[in-house]
DNA sequence: CAGCGGATATTCT
DNA sequence: GAATATCCGCTGA
């Protein structure tokens, strides 16, 4: 029998919590993005926790700045970033107000509104691809900047909200270095995934890139 | 499949 | 000015 998918949001206490504990439990969980022409779910399978002003691989080691401001906010909120001049990432601050850790959306499987995400991912293959690598979640959901500082855990109309989904047991969560991550930050084995999934991203270690001439 | 380089703009130095 | 929590298309095996 299958069981059905628990679709009750997580309540703000679930983010604030240390990242490194909020980042395994997302795996599985149900993101769901609201758009004028409907719903698109997400179940999340591969994501990575940045441990605000402690960790080096974070955009908050450096301390605040307009870019990270949401970051050293409440937890349950919405951080998009814009980075390599044309992609947008997502994640869900964690940890109380000041902490500035967050845990970024690196993968998951549609499974609701297939139709919409494959409109706004053209050059994906097949479904598996369509939110497989953070930059590419973020576009399959149509998450821009418009959504930064968005509060995924109110009980009002919100854009995004995550749902309980179906967790996955501890057992089936893979852990290793996080991706493209430069310097000390790539020493942390802070992306977590579900292991054997096929809609999870190829690891990549950081390549410093030559500016061209 | 692996390896490469180009695209592109915001951010910080 | 230089780097970037990336992706895509092309090349050659």
């Amino acid at each position: 029998m299958i069981a059905t998918p628990d679709r009750t949001p997580l309540p703000r206490n679930f983010f604030d919590r240390p990242v490194l504990d909020v980042a395994p439990d997302l795996l599985g969980r149900t993101l769901v993005r609201s758009t004028p022409d409907g719903p698109i779910a997400l179940r999340l399978t591969e994501v990575e926790a940045y441990d605000g002003p402690n960790d080096p691989g974070s955009h908050a080691y450096r301390g605040r700045t307009a870019r990270n401001a949401v970051m050293f906010g409440p937890a349950g909120h919405v951080y998009v970033y814009f980075t390599y001049g044309m992609w947008f990432c997502m994640n869900l601050v964690c940890g109380p107000e000041g902490t500035a850790s967050a845990v970024l959306l690196r993968a998951g499987e549609i499974v609701e509104g297939a139709e919409l995400a494959r409109k706004r991912r053209l050059s994906a293959r097949n479904d598996k691809e369509l939110a497989k690598g953070p930059a590419r979640l973020a576009t399959a959901l149509g998450v821009d900047r418009a959504l930064d500082g968005t509060d995924a855990c109110t009980s009002g109309e919100t854009p995004l909200r995550v749902l309980t989904g179906t967790p996955v047991s501890s057992d089936q969560v893979d852990n290793g270095p996080r991706t493209g991550v430069a310097g000390d930050g790539g020493v942390h084995p802070w992306r977590f995934w579900i292991a054997n999934d096929p809609t999870v991203s190829p690891y990549r270690a950081h390549v410093p890139r030559r500016r061209r001439s």
